[in-house]
DNA sequence: TCTGGGGTCCTAGGACCC
DNA sequence: TCTGGGGTCCTAGGACCC
């Protein structure tokens, strides 16, 4: 807690849907909404245009589409949203060395660690001028609104910018913010959801206020040790958490939802190893290894298990954690259709437990992929029957362009320039001809499988900006980020903003837009580290009553 | 046309150890 | 061979967040 408000909670105004209608004239000022696409998706962001209609994050798409035919529907694009970020990141750091995202559209800026404040007495007025500056700032840069939130600690900063928004900036003078909480839903403290303002609710608590009425002791009776007195500390305001700029990740998973529910048992077995295999890539990628591996099973009804176990040192070996999946599975009975699979590794450490059977390993991995490879043949043959979409081998995704029309893609047109799909179906793809700094452009009709027509790399944005990415991906900022080559592809991605600028290679990692199975995300490229925490969830510790 | 994917933290019981 | 008891590890599940 602190007598200044110096601690700053920024939060990006509805940011996926925000970077798509940057990135595409024609969707400005309309209602807008990223997710997933297919028939089990759900909804990522809608811009505010959409929310008018009711629609909002984690609501099935198919709902959304129904309350707001007429949004444009667009997958996700982790990539470009990952650049935009670093942007607004960098932005952030001017202010302070001490940063701490919480996701790629929010973080938490410590004024007091740097010298945004300095010559200031650091009061509310300047602490004011630093949140206005920086939203401009954001503005020049991205083109995007960002939301601000001042107070003397994150509870209240993260508070002030959800009363913020949106494209605004508010500021909790220390010393109010009781009376600001006690009328309001104790659904405002984070970390209070569904469960616990339900478990509030039928003790006859609603309010903030009421929950400082109702004492410790009975809060501890209700929710629990930890969570009671958490709860009970920030219905007061006391929250002492310090902002925390570098966190290593603590476990590492993947997961998938099918869009028909699996009941062949070999091809559960199929995706587990391919689920297993993209965990432990991205596990590498992050230069970690794991002990504990867990399999995650959701059935037909929803109902959700995991099974885990933990080997006797960290690995980030494909056949281990492959083969310890793959015995979990076993214990799993998948009989009645599944409609999600996921691998897991957590026990994280930095380093992998040397061995001397490496050479045995590499061999096995070898003959493993072999096998993963024609067990994929197997079930895609097996697969087409049931209306399963084609798995492509390792083999075929390197060698065949990825033609997938995904909403929301950019194109290249040979003959008509750069677009986007706007929708596709039935053989026929729809693209519309324009830039992020072009006019609204025409819309033109074409065969799926038209020559002339190929996948672009993301544009957004003006020059200015994709000079700033370029850069900064030149210079190596993004490293120096923790950033890994493997967690890489800023770079080109950034490149690729320039206007007119040659696409790069599409290469092995190329994370640019939803595609594959399902119009699932690929497996994103990891985020950096400080990126993987969500230290804003967790509630204040060591905190004790007023 | 029900309900994503990536995480974090907490709880609780049993095993095991001293 | 009648119960202690604390600490730590492992497993499973659940709430929550973006």
């Amino acid at each position: 807690m602190r007598s200044q408000p110096t601690i700053l909670h920024l939060d990006m105004d509805a940011f996926f849907a925000a970077v798509e209608q940057a990135s595409k004239p024609s969707l400005r000022g309309k209602p807008v909404v990223v997710g997933g696409l297919g028939p089990r998706g759900v909804v990522s962001t809608a811009s505010y245009e959409a929310r008018r209609f009711g629609v909002h994050s984690a609501m099935p798409t198919a709902q959304a589409r129904r309350l707001c035919p007429n949004a444009a529907y667009l997958g996700a694009r982790f990539g470009l949203y990952r650049a935009v970020s670093d942007v607004v990141m960098e932005l952030l750091h001017r202010l302070s060395p001490l940063v701490e995202p919480l996701s790629l559209d929010e973080a938490f800026v410590d004024l007091e660690a740097g010298d945004a404040l300095a010559g200031s007495a650091g009061g509310s007025e300047a602490a004011r001028e630093v949140g206005e500056r920086l939203r401009r700032d954001i503005r020049a840069a991205t083109g995007l609104s960002g939301s601000v939130g001042l107070a003397g600690s994150k509870l209240l900063a993260k508070i002030a910018s959800e009363q913020a928004k949106p494209d605004g900036l508010a500021l909790i003078e220390p010393g109010t913010e009781r009376e600001m909480l006690a009328p309001r839903s104790v659904r405002i403290l984070p970390g209070v959801g569904p469960a616990t303002a339900e478990t509030l609710r039928k003790a006859g608590i609603t309010t903030v206020g009421e929950t400082t009425e109702a004492g410790e002791a009975e809060l501890l009776r209700l929710l629990g040790k930890a969570h009671g007195a958490s709860v009970h500390a920030m219905a007061y305001g006391i929250d002492d958490r310090d902002v925390v700029a570098e966190r290593d990740a603590k476990s590492v998973s993947v997961e998938d939802t099918y869009d028909v529910d699996l009941t062949d048992r070999t091809r559960v077995r199929m995706e587990v190893a391919r689920l297993a295999d993209r965990c432990v890539t991205r596990l590498r990628a992050a230069g970690r290894s794991g002990r504990t591996v867990v399999i995650k099973v959701r059935s037909y009804d929803f109902s959700t298990l995991t099974r885990s176990e933990t080997l006797r040192g960290p690995t980030d070996d494909h056949g281990v954690i492959k083969e310890a999946a793959q015995r979990l599975l076993e214990g799993v009975d998948t009989t009645a259709g599944v409609r999600l699979l996921g691998v897991g590794v957590s026990g994280l450490a930095d380093f992998t437990q040397e061995d001397l059977f490496a050479q045995a390993r590499a061999a096995r991995d070898e003959r493993e992929a072999a096998e993963a490879a024609e067990a994929a043949e197997a079930a895609r043959d097996e697969g087409a029957g049931e209306g399963a979409v084609a798995v492509p081998t390792a083999h075929e995704a390197v060698v065949m362009p990825d033609r997938q029309w995904t909403p929301g893609r950019d194109v290249r047109h040979a003959e008509h320039g750069l677009g986007w799909v706007q929708g596709s179906g039935v053989g026929k793809v729809t693209v519309r001809f324009e830039e992020p700094d072009s006019p609204p452009g025409r819309v033109r009709t074409f065969s799926v499988d038209d020559p002339a027509l190929e996948p672009a790399e993301p544009r957004m944005l003006d020059a200015e900006v994709a000079r700033a990415l370029a850069a900064r991906a030149g210079a190596g900022w993004g490293r120096a980020g923790g950033r890994s080559p493997q967690e890489g592809l800023a770079g080109a991605e950034a490149a690729a903003l320039q206007r007119g600028g040659g696409a790069p290679p599409r290469g092995a990692g190329g994370s640019w837009g939803p595609e594959g199975r399902g119009g699932q995300s690929p497996a994103p490229a990891m985020r950096p580290k400080s990126r993987s925490g969500t230290a804003g969830a967790s509630p204040p510790a060591g905190t004790s009553s007023p």
